[in-house]
DNA sequence: CATGAATGAGACTTCATTCAT
DNA sequence: AATGAATGAAGTCTCATTCAT
């Protein structure tokens, strides 16, 4: 069924995104090949490589969320969620490196056109207000299970989550300065940090 | 003299970057022509296209650190200081989105094939170690100063310093969450965070 | 099928080396116009023009090899294969007057790389070797026949062979020595020689 | 001078050419480098590097014919001369193995447009005829010393002096054929056919 | 629906030639 | 007279897209 063709065509897409760590050499035959579909298939189900290329990134923004959800829904406390959260985000960005960076900073390296570029940025701003929304649901766990104190303003736990955030990039990354610690260290720090933060 | 055709060329090839926010579209008769050059003349200082942007992103890479250690020897105190260095980055990320990413992760994105690669990650290398050093005699400067009680270790202040940094990247993409904030409230909340988490 | 266009593509290379008399000036849209094909269409069957040209040269000796023995096989007594033998060569020299060079000295002043060059000198030697074999059945017909008292040695023989070969390439070549001569008589004399050196 | 600077470059092309085997990849910026010469000062002297290029051929063709000479005034008997005429042919070919085939063939592989060639040609036509002079001079001398019975007709001892180029080329091109063979021993042989065969 | 052979616009690169010094 | 930096025309090759099957 179409649905499903055009679903292989985003996972082969999203392979060859990763392991070049750089779209602007893919080419629409190595897509097809590695969905493997004829190339002239691709423009039944795709206006052009740009679509293809933009829908697949919106494809795997959407996924990204939804594992995000079912990862801080497992249940817990505020310590697990959080980790638990973080542990999707890290997995992420280990998953998909060159996506962190687009997903960070909403810039499009990616070779694609203008047009095609709002209509990311469109699903990239609705992803980021789910990952807010998803935030805020967790500081409030954290506020009623009295580890935070009162509820801090939405500038500090924002920017207390991207510095989370920033912990793990810069440990997966592997700067030197992080080198001699394990993830679960670096793991606690930065909840301890996280909360020091916030209180 | 040739040294000055190289630095004309990096410098059209940078404002394209910066441009077009994408490097594998940037066309080397684009770069000739922004910077009044002939296509032919190109390659009387490059071999190739690959070699030039490489070199270009070098360039500014060493222009990033020198304007960094120019903003924070400016003199003043630890603040002075922390804010003349958090402006600086703010005003070369402003400058230079594209490299942003780039800086902060050191990831490359950029159409330039693994020979290049590594001599810019090389290059990209020595600069953070370069960013590091300077914002350790930062932190030096805050302790003897009394504003930090004891020397953090440098897990904490350099994450710390990443979180500022961080409040500036989301602050300038003009994220919602920030958009009712002025410069100046952003950066006095940046520092008061700053001294909070490592103190 | 792609057989037939890469035939398409040799024939089309061959004719216009002929006509230009010159490998290095032939172009691959020249290449492609004269097959009636596409240029990017040659990338389909050739990973490169010095591919074409490379292969274009084997395919022609192929076709000299053959036409060669098809020549030889017609039947009659040794005069008639000798003379045989020879017009084929010298219309194959016609038809190829830039690859009789080749043919004859084995010399590559094709812009084809070295790579490219130890396969068509293989090739070459191939044919070298088969035209050889021939002429040894031709000799030994003239033998058996009387023509020839005793078999020669293969130095006198090849010797002979490249003499009248070169009879054919100086009358050919219409050198002043030579142009009140018919063809017929320039063979008829060129034949004369041939048994008197070999008796 | 500039005759000398002319000469420099001749040498210095027909250098490259002899290394290269290929006149079309030889390079403006290579022959004026060879002759240690500005690449701007060869058009001083030349109109293009077509000029430079039928100039150096014709610079050669000269010298051929000028060597050829000098060795058959050596003195000595006929065989003798024949010996030395062998020998000068034989070195020049080996000197110059991509000349040797124009010289034999009077085809220009070369990228030599029309107008050149025509120049080209009309030197190689007074070449060959100065070397066809000298060859019936050495005829007449086999004439008066016995060794030929009657002088031969133009034919047959223009052809036996073909087959004896012939046998150098082969020999020297190291066919399989001759490879159990001393160079004396050919050059004695190919004196004994060349003497049976005109008589 | 599915295909892949065919295409040609356009990219990179080379190099003969010019010209200011 | 000598130079070599600068040039741009022209060549090779890539690849997104089309279309007949």
């Amino acid at each position: 069924m179409g649905t499903d063709k055009k679903i292989l065509l985003y996972e082969a897409a999203l392979g060859l995104i990763e392991e070049k760590r750089d779209m602007s050499n893919i080419k629409v035959a190595d897509i097809a090949k590695a969905a493997d579909i004829g190339k002239g298939t691709v423009y039944e189900y795709f206006k052009s490589k740009e679509q293809l290329l933009a829908e697949s990134i919106i494809y795997f923004l959407k996924k990204c969320i939804k594992t995000f959800e079912e990862s801080i829904n497992s249940g817990g406390g505020f310590k697990v969620i959080y980790m638990a959260a973080l542990k999707n985000i890290s997995s992420t960005m280990t998953a998909s490196r060159t996506f962190s960076q687009y997903i960070t900073f909403n810039e499009c390296n990616f070779s694609i056109k203008k047009t095609m570029q709002s209509l990311i940025e469109e699903h990239f701003e609705n992803m980021r207000r789910a990952y807010v929304e998803k935030f805020e649901k967790i500081i409030d766990i954290g506020v009623k299970e009295g580890v935070l104190k009162k509820k801090p303003d939405k500038f500090s736990w924002l920017i207390a989550f991207g510095n989370s955030i920033m912990c793990i990039v810069a440990f997966k990354h592997g700067f030197e300065e992080f080198v001699d610690m394990t993830e679960e260290e670096m793991m606690e720090r930065s909840y301890n940090m996280f909360v020091k933060v916030l209180t």
